[in-house]
Order: structure tokens, then sequence, then C-alpha cells
DNA sequence: GCAGCACATTGATCCGGATCAATCACGGCC
DNA sequence: GGCCGTGATTGATCCGGATCAATGTGCTGC
């Protein structure tokens, strides 16, 4: 570790804030990066997305994106920051459904039921793409690549639900959480071994179905057996293959 | 109750099979009818959609639909009978993600990865509608009734994935479980308030994440508090309010 | 600097549901 | 018919994680 960092203290990670593009190419880790290479750079058509999206922000952390009940017009991708989707019952209890790092995409699911059925709120200070969707689908139909692209975030949003369902104990839950978002980071260029949670301890639990307390025991274990290196929200994963074997009932692969 | 039903048994319920169609129009319980209408029977494309579907089947209980890992290449329409989707670990342990009615669509979670990533086995003898995925992609290019289709019910499914999250008791979930089977009878047009439990109670505590014994139990202490009345698979609603209240947390509005 | 506050950690106790176990009901099959 | 396997029910015990509680730590604002 380099010695211009205090001791005890982890080097903060590089901040994972996503390319703004610039006026004729689109942000590197865009969700629809891959659509517009599959479409090329210079068809016409990508004029058009270019007139669709819109970029917004900056929201500042607790900031709410949208909130539930808001009338479904358009699909948000992070551009850079951290937000975390989530429920409110009447009783007023939270229930987090989701963390979306720069790349990721929120509202897919208020397509169906055309309004947001969920909040989304700031964990950072966070930048999006806001798509319209009307425009996107209108797009979708003339190019099949758009289209296909939608198809499989969707479909991919699918799978990750499931990452939370079955009954495990509390060490693999945490140990999945953190190796899922070691592998979200490294697919959009970050370092997967490093890097900073910008969710609380409670929004942790809260997604995992455990509680705070349950998460902070979880963490020092971890620590202890050398898994893990943390420092309040700084995180570094010491033995990725071990965490990996914890929690692989929950894991791809 | 009729009389021609031996005294402490419930009559059988309607089947519950959807309509076949005929060779111009298609199933009313479909889950494309609604697209369908919207585009118009006459309309030149509704006979590619023609072209496209193939009815499969009979499946016999346990028979499988198609298994994890097959290639993707086809959406399955529950025409008739009852499917579960799980997943298998390589502990062995398995993990039901859902059940789906006559009406209800399977296989769009395999879309993204482009091999199913679950199992589909039937619970009862079961029928189908095989709908060729890239031909559906190609007509949903042409129709935008169908895109808009396909992107709602991948969107609702998103939706009805945060049913079991959260922390809540076994009474909610179980009383939750059956409402939302109900509703879901009700909006096919079956009924809403008597109808037969297709899977086990083994599959529907794995499903809940509960034990077994745990679904037993809560079944009898609704029994005896005069919600339901039950006879193996044999369910009556006698108090659905006081059910969707016990439920409430999970249930929709 | 210090007060105030939200978040995090660690310990002690408790409880809901899992697990183990026994019995029972129901088909299927030879 | 009788046998056997599967699933359902009910009871007894146990344990993982929730809850309650106390303390520690790091911001923010004055």
């Amino acid at each position: 570790m380099s010695s211009k960092y205090p001791a005890g203290r982890l080097p903060e990670p590089p901040s994972p804030i996503a390319d703004d593009g610039d006026e004729t190419h689109f942000c590197g880790t865009c969700a629809f990066s891959s659509a517009c290479i599959a479409a090329g750079y210079d068809k016409p058509e990508l004029a058009e997305l270019q007139c669709l999206v819109e970029h917004v922000g900056p929201f500042r952390a607790g900031e709410h994106i949208f909130r539930t009940g808001d009338p479904f017009r358009a699909i948000f991708a992070v551009r850079g920051g951290t937000v975390k989707t989530r429920m409110v019952d009447k009783e007023g209890r939270e229930q987090v459904l989701g963390f979306y790092l720069p790349g990721e995409v929120i509202g897919l699911n208020a397509i169906y039921p055309e309004h947001f059925p969920c909040d989304a709120v700031a964990l950072d200070t966070a930048f999006f793409c806001r798509f319209s969707f009307p425009a996107m689908s209108a797009l979708a139909s003339r190019v099949p690549a758009v289209q296909q692209h939608l198809f499989r975030m969707l479909s991919k949003e699918l799978g990750t639900a499931s990452l939370l369902a079955g009954d495990h104990s509390a060490d693999e839950r945490v140990a999945a959480f953190l190796m899922d978002l070691a592998g979200r980071y490294a697919a959009r260029g970050f370092s997967a071994t490093r890097f900073h949670l910008s969710m609380s301890r409670g929004d942790i639990a809260n997604y995992l179905r455990l509680a705070a307390e349950t998460v902070s025991r979880v963490l020092s274990r971890f620590r202890n057996q050398k898994l893990i290196q943390i420092e309040g929200r700084e995180l570094q994963l010491l033995d990725p293959a071990g965490l990996r074997k914890i929690g692989q009932a929950l894991l791809p692969d």
C-alpha cells in the first residue's frame, strides 16, 4: 500500500464516474453502448438516440430521481454515482429492491404498471442519462439492435432478482453481495477488489433481509478471517476466491 | 354446497384449461390476446403470428418443458395446466422461482443469457403455445402492439419477483400467496375463491422460503380460524378480505 | 473547540421457524 | 387384497438471526 496514506486507512478508490461521452459518442460505460456499437456509430438512427437522451443531475445523496406513483415516461441510465430503489409499505417500512452502479439502468419495472412502483434515491452525488421511453420504443421498432438491447436488459434484470431468493445464511448473503458488487464494478472497468460502499449497513441489511447488526457482525468476522479489509465504507477484498466459495450457492457458475 | 358431493369433501372446481382457440383466433386467455386485439384480428401480421406459434403438449406431471442450459429459442404460454420454474444449485438443493397458470408465459428470463437459467416442470398435465423468439422479435419490429406487449410482460414479471422479498412472517407469506393465486385465477376468468393447488406443500414452502411443516401448520391455523376450507389440495377461500388483511404488506394496493 | 446526531460496532437475550421425529392418509402396483 | 412410497399433518426441540441495549466513531454546524 502506498505510504502517502495514513496507517490503518485504505486509500480512496478511483471514483466510479462514467465517461461523459462527447457530442457524437456516448459514454463508454453506457447501458446502450453495445447497442450503439452493434448498430454502428455512423447510422442515422443514432442521431435520433442522441435526440431522445437527456443528461440530468446532479442529484445529491438522499434526493429522489423518481417516486412511487410518478407517471412512467422515461428510463434512466446511471452515468455516475449510486442509486437504491425501494418500496415503502403503508406501515412505513422500507424495502430496498436493489442498488444501481454507473452503466446500469433503473425504471424498467415501471413499463407495465405505467407508473413507477418504487422510489429511486441517490446514495451519493449522481448523474443520469434520461431516455424518453415512447421515443425509445419507436426507435426500437426501426433499429433491431436497440429492441434486442431492451429485451436483454429486461431479461437480465429478471435474473438478478433471484440473487436474494432462497433461505441462505447471513454469511452466504453478505459474501455473495460483495462478490456481486465486485463483478459489476469489474464489468464497467472499475477495480473489482477495492471499492467504496455507497450504501449504509442498514441499506445492505434491508436489501439482504438481515438486521444491520448482523451485517456488521458478518463483516467483522470476514475481517478477522482476513477475507476482507474494511474501514467504514472503504472495502478491499483480500480473498475473493474465499468469498466466492462462501457465497457460491447464490452466485452464477 | 351441492349434495352430490360426499360430506366433508369439496367439489372439484372447474378445470382451469384455457380455450384452444380455432384456426383464425387465439385462445381467449392467451398471453398475447390483448396484443392481438389491439392489432386487430384482420391484420395480415396476425397471419404471421399464426405461423410462429406451435401448440405443444401434453406434458405429464414431472416432465420438463425446458431444462437449465437448454439453448433459448422460444417462449411458452401456458395453455392449460400448471408449471413451476426452479433452479437447482450444485449441492442439489432446489429453489422454486415461480408457478405459472394458464395464460401466463415462461422463458422470458432466458432472453439475456440465451440459455434457460432454470428448469420448467409440469405440475399436472399441461399444454403450451410455443412462440419462436427470433420470429417474435422480427414481428415485434413491424407490429408495435406486439413489441409493447413483450415489454409489458417482461416488466410485469420484474414486479412479481418482489412478492417474496422482505422479511415477512409465515402467516403473511402464505396469506399473500393464496390471494395472489386467487387474483391470477380471477384475471383469467376462473373462480377466485375455489381452486386446486397443483403444487405440493413442499413446493409452496420452497417458493415462500419456509419449511413444508410450517406451511402445513399455517394452513391448519387458517382453517381453524375459518379463513379457508382446505382438503388436501382442494382449497376454498372463506374470508378473502381477512386473508388480504394478513398478507397486505406483500400485496399490491 | 464542542454539541448534536446519524451510523456502526459489540454484547445479552429472545423468538419464529427449521429440524427431527412419529403418525397418518392416499394411491399405485404387483 | 396387501405392500410400499410419497406427501401431509402434528408434536418436541433447537438454533440463527432479530431485538434490545450500551458504547464508540465520525460528521456537521455553530
